[in-house]
DNA sequence: GTAGGGTTAG
């Protein structure tokens, strides 16, 4: 009766676009909702019957709707109404909206009932005030706060915490503290939740040392933490990778009677679980099911997204059919992470009749879920489509975000168009979205289209645009100049990221060690693993065995053979491939006793011999009849087990 | 009837 449902299920691609296509009408950025008061048409009242109107009334005054076109189409009847509903009401039609987290709407209805002559309240300012903090918009907020002064409302507690919230949405922890400190000098006294938003913020800002003391302040100030508070420290600990400190918060702030809730639990289990901690992710979930907390959307969104990315997405899919069975809604978070699963498990079909679905459901795609499909017709090598997508979306009203278009760069660079993938670059620059991951993408599409010049330009222009090259910009470059042939700036650039105090990854020092070695610079090589031996930065089994193969290669067998036996001190056992690498060099120079006793040795160990070493024992050895047989033996007995 | 903590993309 108030809103059809969409008719949906085209079949093919191109109807789908057509029905993605068809405006919404109720998206448009909030500064032009607040300035233009040209917003949703009414439904025509002329029409309504008695018992429409007193459906909409009584829909309107317990504000039962779960989707913004119900509330939207109450709240265009209630207002031809008479009498008004009294701004209690409209307050508490506003909040509701609030809960559902549509900001803008709340902003541009708040002006449409003031505009008909209902008067604001130091409620009715609150919400506002609230929206435009999470709008990003403090300033708009403060202006609210001047309008409660003038009526002469006194601000309180809740306006001054929203403020400071208004300051840690947008990273400005510091003014953020200034205004908390200054509300303490003017009497004010902050409640529990005033000290969440700052705790919060400081999580946020990845201080959470300083939170965890402000936690232990919070105590002393004479005001208790609650399951918030914690559990905003659990999840920073958690997604700053620090499991054992975030289970023992969690186990302090039970020691302390503060109950977690279903947000500590779907935390704490997302952390553990991006940290490969499966058994211990499984067993909260069940002791949160056994203490009788129900997982909500975020808990399903979170194991969803955990399977997907698994590769388990038929596990996923039942997990979405048990969510619904409970009762607990889809969202655009759902619908994306397996929208992404299918994707990822090549299920592409499935994964736009997905996308049909949550569009019949009248759940909107959003900036991520565009994304996901614009990445993978990308990597497909359908840039095309992508491109159409991305008309889609902006037809939307979902505007197309850095990562949306860094998509689309790697999409051209992949099917070597890089001049356009250039194109796409330049009108991010122009409109001020370029990252880190846009000019890795670029100078990676240059070094394999061989135009190390224009690669090595825009590595140099990087610090221009305020942005610091990372890891990965660096190995890609050095990668990118060793393979044109300029190992002197190669080098020279890793020396340089090093003294900018740059960390190199291990991938860009084996780059580095690999190129010193092929080009027979082993003195150069020996020194760079000589520091790093010594660093932080522990050599790995990969960097072992160039070295070891540069050198065996070089004929300084005693020299690899050394460095072979340092792997275990450096707390690097050898595996199958460091046997094969040493056994090989002995092999080449015809050090058959020394080879013979490795292979011993790594028969010993469960190892066998690769493809490369058995044809040197064959076509070097072709008599050594014990040598031969100590490698058939194994593997006959071997079951290809690879342990250490 | 107003404030705080958890979910998705490169």
């Amino acid at each position: 009766m108030i809103m059809a449902h969409r008719s949906i299920l085209p079949t093919t691609w191109r109807s789908f676009h057509l029905q993605l296509q068809r405006p919404l009408g109720t998206i448009q950025s909030p500064h032009l909702f607040f300035f233009t008061n040209s917003f949703h048409s009414s439904i025509p009242n002329s029409t309504a019957t008695h018992q429409d109107v007193r459906f909409f009334r009584r829909k309107f005054i317990s504000v039962s709707f779960t989707h913004l076109d119900d509330a939207l189409a109450s709240f265009n009847h209630v207002i031809h109404m008479h009498p008004l509903p009294s701004r209690v009401q409209f307050n508490r039609f506003l909040s509701a909206l609030v809960r559902m987290k549509l900001y803008d709407t709340v902003v541009s209805l708040s002006k449409k009932i003031e505009l008909l002559g209902i008067s604001h309240n130091v409620y009715s300012l609150s919400i506002l005030i609230n929206c435009f903090c999470h709008l990003r918009l403090v300033e708009f907020a403060f202006s609210v706060l001047g309008k409660i002064l003038k009526f002469g409302f006194e601000p309180d507690i809740v306006i001054f915490t929203t403020l400071i919230n208004g300051f840690c949405v947008k990273g400005k922890i510091d003014q953020a503290v200034d205004f908390f400190d200054d509300m303490v000098a003017g009497g004010y006294q902050p409640d529990v939740c005033t000290y969440n938003v700052i705790v919060n913020g400081l999580c946020k800002f990845g201080k959470i040392d300083v939170a965890i003391e402000l936690l232990k302040e919070m105590v002393e100030r004479g005001c208790e933490p609650d399951t918030a508070t914690y559990t905003a420290i659990i999840d920073a600990l958690c997604k700053d990778k620090l499991a054992v400190e975030a289970l023992d918060m969690f186990s302090q702030m039970r020691n302390k009677g503060i109950s977690p809730n279903v947000i500590t639990y779907t935390s704490l289990i997302h952390g553990l679980f991006k940290l490969g901690k499966q058994n211990q992710a499984l067993a909260l979930l069940n002791e949160m099911v056994r203490n009788k907390i129900s997982p909500d959307v975020y808990t399903f969104n979170v194991l969803i997204d955990i399977l997907c990315k698994e590769g388990m997405v038929f596990e996923a899919q039942n997990t979405f059919k048990i969510m619904i069975q409970r009762g607990v809604e889809p969202n655009v978070v759902t619908y994306s992470s397996l929208i992404d699963g299918l994707c990822i498990s090549d299920q592409w079909k499935e994964s736009l009749a997905l996308l049909k679905e949550m569009v019949g459901r009248n759940i909107s795609p959003n900036v991520f879920t565009f994304s996901i499909l614009i990445d993978t017709l990308c990597k497909k090598g359908l840039v095309s489509n992508a491109q159409n997508v991305i008309k889609i979306m902006i037809q939307r009203g979902v505007e197309p975000c850095v990562v949306t278009y860094n998509s689309l760069m790697d999409g051209y660079c992949l099917c070597n168009q890089i001049d356009k993938a250039r194109k796409v670059f330049n009108l991010m620059v122009t409109n001020g979205i370029v990252d880190v991951f846009s000019y890795n993408i670029l100078i990676n599409g240059y070094c394999n289209s061989k135009r190390i010049d224009e690669a090595k330009q825009l590595f140099d222009e990087m610090p221009q645009k305020g942005l610091a090259p990372d890891t990965v910009t660096c190995n890609t470059l050095i990668k990118g100049l060793w393979q044109a042939g300029r190992p002197r700036i190669a080098q020279e650039l890793f020396k340089n990221m090093c003294f900018h105090g740059q960390q190199p990854d291990i991938i860009t020092i084996s780059t580095v060690l690999d190129g010193l070695c092929k080009q027979g610079d082993l003195d150069e090589a020996l020194a760079l693993f000589k520091v790093m031996e010594k660093s932080w930065l522990k050599p790995d089994r990969m960097i072992y065995n160039i070295v070891i193969d540069g050198l065996s290669k070089e004929g300084l067998l005693a020299e690899a053979y050394k460095v072979f036996r340092e792997m275990k001190e450096g707390g690097c056992l050898p595996d199958n491939c460091c046997y094969n690498v040493i056994i090989q060099g002995f092999l080449r120079h015809k050090d058959v006793p020394k080879a013979s006793e490795l292979i011993d040795e790594m028969v010993d160990k469960g190892f066998s011999a690769d493809a490369m070493t058995t044809e040197l024992v064959v076509s070097l050895l072709p008599n050594d009849n014990l040598i031969l047989r100590k490698l058939r033996n194994h593997c006959k007995g071997c079951k290809g087990a690879d342990v250490e």
